[in-house]
Formats: C-alpha cells, sequence, structure tokens
DNA sequence: ATTCCACTTTACGTTAACGTAAACTTACCC
DNA sequence: GGGTAAGTTTACGTTAACGTAAAGTGGAAT
C-alpha cells in the first residue's frame, strides 16, 4: 500500500519551510491553498505541502501571489477547449519568462565573475 | 575617439527602459544612482544608465533595491583589506543564491513541460 | 508674450505580503 | 481543574516600491 495517508498541521509544515503560520493563513485567504478542516483546525494534505512548495520556490523567483496561484492551477488542465488553449498560451509564456530569466542570470554571474577577480586583483595589490 | 560623451535626460531613459520617470527618481532618492545635475535638471551619464539597467535585471530576479543597490557597489571594489573581504563574502554568496534560483528554475521548467504535455494530452482527447 | 513641453519638488495615496496584538477554543498533562 | 501549548478569528499596523496629483521652473516655438 503506498497509501501514506500523512497530513500536517500548519505549525509543521511552518517549521518544515522556515515560515510562520500566519504567512500560511494568508497563502489561504489568497485562495493558493484550501485546507481540510477538523472542526476550526486546517488539516494540510501532501498535495497541500507541494502547494506551498510551489508557492515559496515562485517566491524565490520573483514571483507574486497571485502569479503562483497560475502556477498552481496549471496542474489540473481545464474542462473546454478554448480554457485548454489559453492555459496553452500562459505555460508558454512562463517558459518564455524564465528563459528570460536565465539569460539575467547568465549575465549576473559573469559579471560577478569579473568583480570577483577585480577584488581578487585589489587584494594582493595590498599584501605582495 | 571613442569619447562619445553621451548623456540622457530622465524621459530618455523611461521610454528606452519603459519605467515611469517617477520610479527613475525613486531610485536616486534610494541611492541607487545619483546623475549629475544642470541646474535643477537630471543628466544621465552610460554608467549611470547601466545602472539603471542593473537595477531592472535585478528587479526581473526578485531582487529588492537594497539587494540591486549592493550589486551595484560590487562594481568598484573597495580601498582595505577587511571591507575588501566582506566584498568578496557578498559577492560568493550571491553566486550561490544564483546557483539555487537555476536549480529553482530547472524545476519549473520540467514541471511547466509537465503541465504542457498534460494540456496537449486533453486536447487530443476532445479532438479526434 | 504666451503657449507648450519636459522637467522639478513636495506630499499624500496605494498595493502586496505579511507582522503583531487581542481575545478566544481545544487538547493534553499533572 | 488549572496550566500550557497549539490552534483559531478579527483587526489594525508596517514596509517596499512606486502612483498620482499639485504647483512651480526653464527653455523653445509661435
Amino acid at each position: 500500500m503506498t497509501q501514506r495517508k500523512h497530513t500536517y498541521s500548519i505549525g509543521e509544515l511552518a517549521r518544515e519551510f522556515g515560515v510562520t503560520t500566519r504567512a500560511i493563513r494568508f497563502y489561504e485567504d489568497q485562495g493558493l491553498i484550501t485546507p481540510d478542516r477538523h472542526g476550526q483546525t486546517r488539516i494540510y494534505s501532501p498535495a497541500d505541502r507541494v502547494k506551498l512548495i510551489l508557492i515559496l520556490r515562485g517566491k524565490r523567483l520573483g514571483f507574486s501571489l497571485a502569479e503562483s496561484r497560475e502556477l498552481i492551477e496549471m496542474y489540473n488542465p481545464a474542462a473546454n477547449e478554448p480554457q485548454l488553449r489559453a492555459l496553452m498560451d500562459r505555460i508558454e509564456e512562463r517558459q518564455a519568462q524564465l528563459a528570460a530569466q536565465k539569460r539575467d542570470i547568465a549575465q549576473l554571474e559573469a559579471e560577478l565573475d569579473q568583480a570577483r577577480q577585480r577584488c581578487l586583483d585589489a587584494m594582493k595589490e595590498l599584501e605582495p
């Protein structure tokens, strides 16, 4: 049985990813995650946990929560044709953006290497 | 003579990069750019323009203005030893962060490819 | 001279993404 | 049954990064 049926409390997830419970509840407010409830208490599934991972990765890449919500929605293909076309378009837009981001990173890497080199040179000047 | 001695007005730069003059003045407020003045009017050098490019690239990568300011400062190696050491450390931190960002992008790319595939599959179901 | 136009300063407004505090409830421990 | 630990809602506060209006300046053209 690969039925682990594991769940998480909000505190567990907060600790695991180094965010506050307030932040996680905020993501729910914004419609990014919709955990089950046991009475009042939130119960998070592994799928919810994955969504949180997506959100935090999005943040590291400079995405807004609205953009991350889009990314999450891309995980379940819509039902009808026009929506599928729209979804495809958005996916390809994101891919293009990621390609651009890679170019930006490559640029910055090269410049940081140069800065590092200038730094090393300047240190050699001081210590003969 | 490679002395082009070109300068730019705030409006020219705003148009070239698709930002508002308000934004450019704000970057100056935050100490990221310090253009010359002709009376009241700001005059931007090619070096100022490069700094603006750095700022905007930083934004695309999710950097705050404070972080972009750091990046800009990395362009002129400091004078004394301890500051050089600190600078080197910050440069290497940035490089590590960029490496992590590349991993995030690779992940997202893979997942978008999968989403795209699911999308294509779903469309084949509809149109036989 | 006046009409533009691009530029300036000053200052208050706005949005996103939470932080923080207050005032509960629920579950468990001793 | 009293404490405490983790959860909850409600609500106001905060920071970054500008937007937006108001009111004025300086030069070029008509």
